[in-house]
DNA sequence: TCTGATGAGGCGAACGTTCGCCTAACCGAC
DNA sequence: GTCGGTTAGGCGAACGTTCGCCTCATCAGA
């Protein structure tokens, strides 16, 4: 084939002008010539085929439209969401998106950094927490882009955007006890997890303050894996047979505990419930139906990206996003008799219109006073009523400003 | 802050060079230099922390080591797989990954298009089955880049990367039929997906060979959703309650018919076998454990990555490959005698290496003629033995060579 | 007729590379 | 002492843009 591409100076020499006039016109530099000349050159570069060079104009704009993703292994489902919550949110802001996967181990961050750098994007979005303990990543990330993550970065300054893990195993705690549970048992995920000693710190003090504590034979260690939850709950079972509830710190490990339960032909929930976390798609369809946390995967992926080109575009920014998490009950915890709720709000809309500022909250040890209200679709819950006695901003994103702060964050995904 | 980057001639400005010559050393070019400078120059951009611009790069080698990956929505785990798959290839192979997803509506492939080839990517992954039938689009990808697809793309002339779908409807129908059934049902997706059709037609005519024809009474139509395939299934029990057994052609519908079954009280399978397609991880974990038939997709969308990226380079590549697919069976269907198998291979090993070459074969109405021998793991199976009389190639991939065909494609995923 | 806007478009430079060719120095051989 | 060959590195051009400034008409007002 002859050229793939077609330049400017080709445009320009079919429209008779020089290609620097072209390059005004085709940038919508509007009043600086003539209508008909313009005409000319718009029609040159439709005829042409004229696609602009982003190399080109980065070399010389020294911006490139283009933000880096850099996520752990998107076969993780929750992962895959962030990301596509993130394309959509920066696609809507006319920037593309460049992923770039960690090894399997966990490594290679800097070489995911260096590849995003030397591509000369305009920021990077992390979503790789398992990468949340590594000293160096901090420094990276505080580099010579503007960066924004979904887990905690070491040293600070890389602003954050998540969920409140504590009122999550919170609200799971809550609900089991609100059903008249005392000995409630927990799986739970890897240690070195911010996420795994949140959740736990979280479900863990609501029991208390019920007078019920979680002794250590009730709490039992997985992978997050459906075949990690399979096993733990065989070991809960056989170290403490008692046990009438458990609260898995994913709805993969839920699954599991579920499949473990059939297996030794334990009723749900009758001689045990479950609760998941994550509030995955098949969790309505699981049999029985999964009670379990929603969290917003897609939104925090769409906030955290908006937050990012924020950053990008030298805006205010908030400095830190809780997204609001819900408690979906199903017949996992309520039994048989709360049929398949099809019209439980299992889709993911976009939360993001509800993003309000507050003062003061962290991720990791968000304010631990307060729970938002049951969902309110709960029924036929024994004893489902004194657990919604405090109330706060149950379905809100929670930020803290940034140092530019002021305007809601998150605003423009909504154009 | 000053400023961000160094470049090529503050390194050589600090080794006290000409910046050509700092550049061919940072790019390897080894024996036109002394080593004293050599150690100098590269001392120097260490310090620095030089990292190349692939903007300044690719503009002058025209060729930006980046290819794109066109998605729909990745929040599906199957497509995420594709992508995933893809992205671990070309990483292997030193180019990045630029995604591109197109709008829930399924349209905007252009857009898409647009905003890869503005970047200058070498080539681009299409994995839009949403856009399978748009006629546009196959001349959007035959045009400036090479491409590759893992879905049809009309007009040809873009290799297909993809796995048999009659066989997968074959296997599903004579695992049941060996299983002694006679009245079995089929839950489809979407009509206008070529996929559906397909796997109907494989699913079809082995019970037209065991002379147990499919009534239009026992083919219901879903949407590949659980919700979808709980509804079906439904209607499916409604219209006729004498079915035995049901193929759902994706394991989502198929969670979904599970819970359908749960909620009316019927036992799987006792009362009805039900058998899956996907082979998602969670399969294992259902209630009862899915027989599904295992698609690898990760290995897809490697196969495919590799395939394009030979295409760039100019080497001989496939015009078509199928991926092996195979029927792992459960308790879905063979009852709980088959107890969790946790050593069953669902792991997603590459299979990419038994790739090998064969005369003909599409994707589409691939050779009818055979079935693969059963997975070997199967026992307890009553009558389990009759259809696994024919034999092929059933693990291995096959692929019909292209215009410089004569290589095993995917050898270079192996490196 | 001169002056000074204003409108239309040209022009040079710069962005950070790669690439091929050129030059200068040195060395051994005749 | 000249020649040819080698080694080490410089130099100009090109890639396709954007950006600011310059030039040249044209035209109205004095």
């Amino acid at each position: 084939m002859a050229q793939t591409y077609v330049s400017l100076k080709d445009v320009a020499a079919r429209a008779g002008v020089s290609f620097q006039t072209a390059s005004k016109v085709l940038n919508g530099n509007r009043k600086v010539v003539s209508e008909a000349t313009r005409e000319r050159i718009l029609a040159a570069a439709e005829e042409l085929g004229y696609l602009r060079n982003a190399l080109a104009h980065g070399l010389v704009t020294s911006s490139t439209y283009t933000v880096g993703v850099i996520g752990d292994d998107l076969g993780d489902w929750v992962l895959a969401q962030f990301v596509v919550g993130a394309e959509q949110a920066a696609r809507r802001r006319g920037h593309s998106v460049l992923i770039s996967t960690t090894h399997r181990d966990g490594t290679d961050f800097e070489g995911c950094v260096r590849q995003l750098l030397e591509r000369r994007v305009d920021g990077i979005l992390a979503a790789a927490p398992r990468s949340e303990n590594d000293p160096g990543i901090g420094d990276l990330l505080r580099g010579r882009v503007p960066a924004v993550s979904i887990h905690h970065v070491p040293g600070g300054s890389v602003p954050v955007v998540g969920s409140d893990h504590a009122e999550t195993g919170r609200l799971a705690a809550e609900h089991l006890l609100g059903l008249g549970h005392r000995r409630i048992a927990t799986i739970v995920g890897p240690e070195e997890r911010r996420v795994t000693r949140s959740r736990l710190r979280g479900f863990r003090a609501a029991l208390d303050e019920a007078g019920a504590a979680l002794p250590d034979s009730r709490l039992v260690r997985a992978d997050w894996t459906a075949a990690g939850g399979f096993t733990a709950m065989g070991d809960l079972i056989a170290r403490d047979p008692t046990v009438t509830a458990v609260f898995a710190q994913n709805d993969d490990m839920a699954t599991g505990a579920l499949a473990a339960l059939w297996h030794v032909g334990r009723r749900v929930p009758d001689d045990c419930a479950v609760v998941g976390c994550d509030d995955l798609p098949q969790a309505p369809f699981l049999v029985p139906p999964l009670t379990s946390v929603h969290i917003p995967f897609r939104e925090t992926g769409e906030m955290a990206m908006a937050l990012l080109l924020d950053r990008i575009d030298d805006n205010e920014h908030a400095d830190r996003v809780l997204m609001p998490v819900r408690l979906i009950p199903r017949a996992s915890t309520l039994g048989r008799a709360a049929t398949l709720d099809r019209t439980t709000p299992i889709g993911r809309s976009s939360t993001l219109d509800q993003a309000t500022i507050l003062d003061q909250a962290t991720t990791d040890s968000a304010d631990p006073a307060g729970a938002s209200p049951e969902n309110e679709k709960e029924r036929g819950s024994p004893g489902g009523k004194d657990h919604a006695s405090r109330k706060r901003s149950g379905t809100r994103a929670r930020t803290v400003p940034g140092p530019r702060a002021g305007r809601k964050p998150g605003a423009h995904p909504q154009e």
